[in-house]
DNA sequence: TGCTTTGCTCATGATCTTATGATCTTTGCT
DNA sequence: AGCAAAGATCATAAGATCATGAGCAAAGCA
């Protein structure tokens, strides 16, 4: 559904979204914490960062933080800056240029449902919907 | 959100239902009238056959046919025998192995409403649904 | 000023999907 | 038997995604 980039750069975004702490997050930390190779890591939240939804300092004490409320930021902002083209703007099944609203195959209608309902998903949820909740809470 | 190879899969498929012709369709002539690469397409074909979907006679006057009702071929059955894994079988979107029914994100309930209803669609929809409606019908 | 910490970048390689071309094998026809 | 038509198979490679490692650049601290 998703690529591993985009599932890597949302999982980052959650884990620092759940620690919850004010000072940056290391790309060597999340890396450990999330399983994840450290320098493809670094290069995703580098594109985040350029696109605004993570920022950055370099040097001692630097690192990677959210400079949005979690609840705000919506899984389709961080998908689209990580995967070029996604699943669910697919058109017709089948490929098929000629195939629209106006001269749709049998089963257009259905696939516009399904596919709006995937598209409605990453547009209303937030990176906050995607932490766990508090245990205890 | 499919791999080329099931849409190739899918769009022959398609093409031999709405022929309707009970003779063979050649490997040839498909990949001309769908623009998929000879070889390729009859790679696909040939897993299709393997599987069951289609049936397949060597030499003059061979080809490929579809041995049910295309009314009963559903698309699962053919992405099945062509993807390894779907993108509809996925657990938790972020991949975490303990995210589950009884410990879930608080988006688990609601991406697993969206990836049923996309399950529903494959499992549900069959080859003739996909097929254009009869011009003048 | 110089050292250390950290993100940033580049070169490179592994792997998978997609694709091409050549050749082998089977079948039907004469 | 021999030829032609058709699917089956094999070797190979282009391209994208995924990943690694080495080193560069900036920021803080002494």
């Amino acid at each position: 559904m998703l690529s591993r980039t985009a599932r890597y750069g949302l999982k980052a975004a959650v884990h620092i979204a759940e620690q919850g702490d004010p000072s940056p997050a290391r790309v060597e930390d999340l890396a450990q914490a999330l399983d994840v190779p450290r320098n493809y890591l670094s290069k995703i939240l580098h594109r985040m960062a350029q696109a605004g939804l993570l920022n950055s300092t370099r040097g001692r004490g630097g690192g990677f933080w959210l400079p949005r409320d979690p609840g705000t930021v919506t899984l389709i902002e961080v998908i689209q800056c990580l995967e070029p083209t996604h699943a669910f703007d697919v058109q017709c099944l089948l490929g098929r240029p000629d195939c629209s609203d106006a001269d749709p195959c049998t089963a257009h209608g259905r696939w516009c449902a399904v596919r709006d309902e995937i598209s409605r998903f990453f547009t209303e949820t937030t990176l906050a919907e995607l932490a766990r909740p508090e245990s205890g809470g």
